[in-house]
RNA sequence: GGUGACUUGGCCGAGCGGUUUAAGGCAACGGUUUUGAAAACCGUCGUAGUUAGUAGCUACCGGGGGUUCGAAUCCCCCAGUCACCUCCA
């Protein structure tokens, strides 16, 4: 959520930052609407506070002459104190609809950019930070992880498209011990690099969805739950982000506290998977799919260093997986709507020659901080301060199976399985034909 | 799922319709004192809105609604916590 100072105050810099994210003229004129909104509330809250000053005044006086038993003079106090009231009530309803207005439309707007972003509108803008790895030369022809995995027998499609829809996968055997394997190996590396494991609901009310940002925006990417969950609608969580970050929501941490990193494997659930016509076979864009997500709680002037190391740590996991891989810096188009600085790792996938995304890793400043109110206190320091919120995948556990499949697949269909995977994997070397 | 008790500031805890502008204590912070520390004493000590303002005013006592001239206090709905019962992995 934008600062409302800052639209009230600087209307201008975030116009031009709405400018750069390429906002449509239906948004500039909304923002314009919001400015608006602000001045006439707040002109408002000073005119309720006022009212509802002199009626608490003349309340407390007829308590005295009460108890004086000075009972005519109670009654003309009360009908101004009645009249009072009536005016007050109205122009509080006044004052309750334009602040709600103003947080709808707070909500509704992204967060602004890190000067570091560049121009662009899609994925061909991004910028190439870094490449790691060098992409191996096959002398047969290589092929897509949806093949092999039904060639070997262990990944069946069609099933799962019988038993829940398409888009949902099942794993078999080897194949499943894999996923399994890599989420054990993802939490381990995490570990090592000082973040502490959560376990966390896969289920989140409303209030969870908004403090992130997935909601109000973007709830048909969601699956809603048709059952509520302590009065609230409950939502199956897109990624482990949103339970994460929102253990801290209405709270004031200590500054000692501070940095908090936190890993957390979660299954992911989204709704919007399918709506694209892309990637329909196997298991590169699926409705559920696992993820093990590192989440960084930090102080505004840390928050730069920790979202690159984030970053560096989860390039260090396709590293020790020795999978080829470019690091990219989202342009302004490509960038999620509550990030103001993310890198995208796009892993290399020899069945389809081309980089595809493994993990994305965003600085999201205060922005869901100021949603969340997640502060903290300084010591000494009267005012609380918001903190911000990073965090990134670590990595997406399907598609570190699909680049495993395919970078290590032998001409015989079997798969290498990597050396730091194999302790995993009861000492197994390779991935075969199902007997 | 059933019944009952409860939900007040970082924590404990008063408060039972009108000097409560939320008492008091603990913790924390600043100061006096001291060679230093402890103790003692003095002071500060929730969040947010409004505002040029650490001034004033206003809101917030789990959330929402209602009664009233006036609500932390009375009523209704919802949520959560605890206890017991029931059920279950």
């Amino acid at each position: 959520m934008l600062d409302r100072n800052l639209v009230a105050n600087n209307l201008e810099t975030v116009l031009e930052q709405l400018h750069k994210r390429h906002a449509s003229e239906d948004m500039l004129s909304e923002m314009n609407k919001l400015s608006a909104v602000i001045a006439r509330r707040r002109e408002l809250q000073t005119k309720t506070d006022e009212l509802r000053s002199s009626r608490k005044k003349l309340s407390k006086q007829i308590g005295g002459l009460m108890r004086e038993k000075k009972l005519d003079e109670v009654d003309a106090i009360k009908t101004e104190v009645t009249t009072i009231g009536n005016r007050l009530d109205l122009l509080e309803d006044e004052r309750k609809d334009l602040q709600k207005q103003e947080d709808d439309l707070l909500h509704a707007f992204p967060n602004l950019l890190d000067a570091r972003v560049p121009e662009g509108t899609s994925e061909e803008d991004n910028e190439l930070i870094e490449t790691w790895g060098t992409p191996r030369t096959f002398d047969f022809e290589p092929k897509e992880h949806h093949i092999l995995g039904e060639e070997m027998g262990l990944y069946d499609a069609e099933r799962a498209a019988k038993i829940a829809g398409a888009r949902f996968s099942i794993l078999k055997g080897d194949l499943a011990r894999l996923e399994r394997a890599l989420i054990q190996f993802f939490l381990d590396t995490a570990e090592d690099n000082g973040y502490t494991e959560v376990l966390v609901p896969y289920i989140v009310n409303r209030d969870s969805m908004t403090g992130t940002g997935q909601l109000p925006k973007f709830e048909e990417d969601l699956f809603k739950l048709t059952s509520e969950i302590g009065g609230m609608d409950g939502f199956l969580i897109p990624t482990a982000e949103v339970p994460v970050t929102n253990m801290f929501r209405d709270e004031i941490l200590n500054e000692e506290d501070l940095p908090i990193h936190l890993c957390a494997f979660t299954p992911c659930f989204r709704a919007e998977a399918g709506t694209y016509g892309k990637d329909t076979h196997g298991l590169i864009r699926q409705h559920q799919f696992h993820k093990v997500e590192l989440v960084k709680i930090t102080k505004p002037e840390h928050s730069d260093a920790e979202h690159h190391s984030l970053t560096d740590h989860a390039c260090g996991i396709l590293q020790a997986l020795g999978l080829p891989y470019r690091k990219m810096r989202l342009c302004a188009g490509d960038t999620s709507f509550s990030a103001q600085l993310c890198y995208d790792l796009e892993v290399w996938l020899p069945g389809q020659n081309k980089y595809r995304e493994i993990s994305s890793c965003s600085n999201f400043g205060e922005f869901q901080a100021r949603r969340m109110k997640t502060r903290f206190r300084s010591k000494g320091e009267k005012k609380p301060k918001l903190c911000h919120t990073i965090n990134g995948s670590g990595l997406a556990v399907g598609r570190t199976l699909v680049a495993i499949m395919e970078n290590y697949q032998q001409d015989d269909g079997s798969v290498d399985i990597p050396t730091v995977l194999q302790p995993y994997m009861r000492g197994k070397t390779k991935i075969t034909l199902q007997d």
